[in-house]
DNA sequence: TATTATCCTATTAATCTAATAGGGTATGCA
DNA sequence: TGCATACCCTATTAGATTAATAGGATAATA
């Protein structure tokens, strides 16, 4: 299931793309406008700040805006910061690899074979989509 | 994440997907050989039973075995079963589908836009593998 | 210097997952 | 018949995670 966050932190990131200047644009606003509590859009806004995806500006017409144009914004990064790993288990995931304790021989491993192919699709599909695909 | 009954579910499948004769295996033995705890073992393999994916036998000489051959059994069933809705948001989800409460358009949200194309892909792994070909 | 709006940490409530506990029930065999 | 075996079933609990809230610190603008 996906989280709230990450939910929250891509329509976040749709509405800020839809701008049509590039002036921030205030929390209130942006919770408001997505039925999202402010407090919690807060702190996802603020981890897009600091991974890179968003920039901001503080004091009166301060706010949030988007860094790069919204084509260039990859969905593989978005994810990977606001959900976490792609991959449904570590033992098939490329950034957060980590192996099973229980399993002897990942090879062997039909949990292992079954989620590698979901992720493969699951990444295509990331990779394949920028912001700006998503807001037309 | 992929959660540990689904992890222990396919395992289990799998382990009887080896087994040579079709003679019931007992919980004790999937257990010891997988590394999972035995009751929460048995309460996965009372799902997959009561769901017609395993047929059981009790007392001496008892157990559970496959009920299908392998070949029969869609990874898009067993996942179901054991992990719920494939789709990551109930608004992309064709088992089951839910309104999202704040959204007021579908066919505009970009959430539902990307994980559409996650679902669709992810359906397709799914129901392009039994647990014939996991066992390979 | 007052106002605005982001920044940051800590805490709490709610939910879900994994595991445990304890006994009930049907089967097979001597 | 009686006993051992092994599944059947419900309830409970511990732990982890998520979602949300609270409260103030900091920086920018006018």
């Amino acid at each position: 299931m996906l989280s709230k966050k990450t939910k929250y932190g891509l329509k976040a990131l749709t509405f800020l793309a839809c701008q049509k200047d590039k002036q921030p644009v205030q929390i209130a606003g942006i919770a408001a406008h997505e039925n999202i509590s402010q407090k919690f859009l807060e702190s996802i806004l603020l981890t897009l700040r600091k991974t890179g995806i968003l920039g901001s500006k503080k004091g009166k017409g301060g706010g949030y805006y988007l860094i790069k144009d919204p084509s260039e914004i990859l969905m593989t990064d978005v994810m990977r910061v606001l959900e976490g790993p792609i991959a449904m288990v570590p033992c098939v995931s490329l950034n957060f690899y980590e192996k099973c304790d229980d399993c002897p021989d990942e090879n062997k491993c039909a949990v292992n074979k079954l989620m590698l192919q979901v992720r493969d699709n699951t990444l295509k599909v990331f990779r394949n989509n920028t912001l700006a695909d998503l807001i037309n």
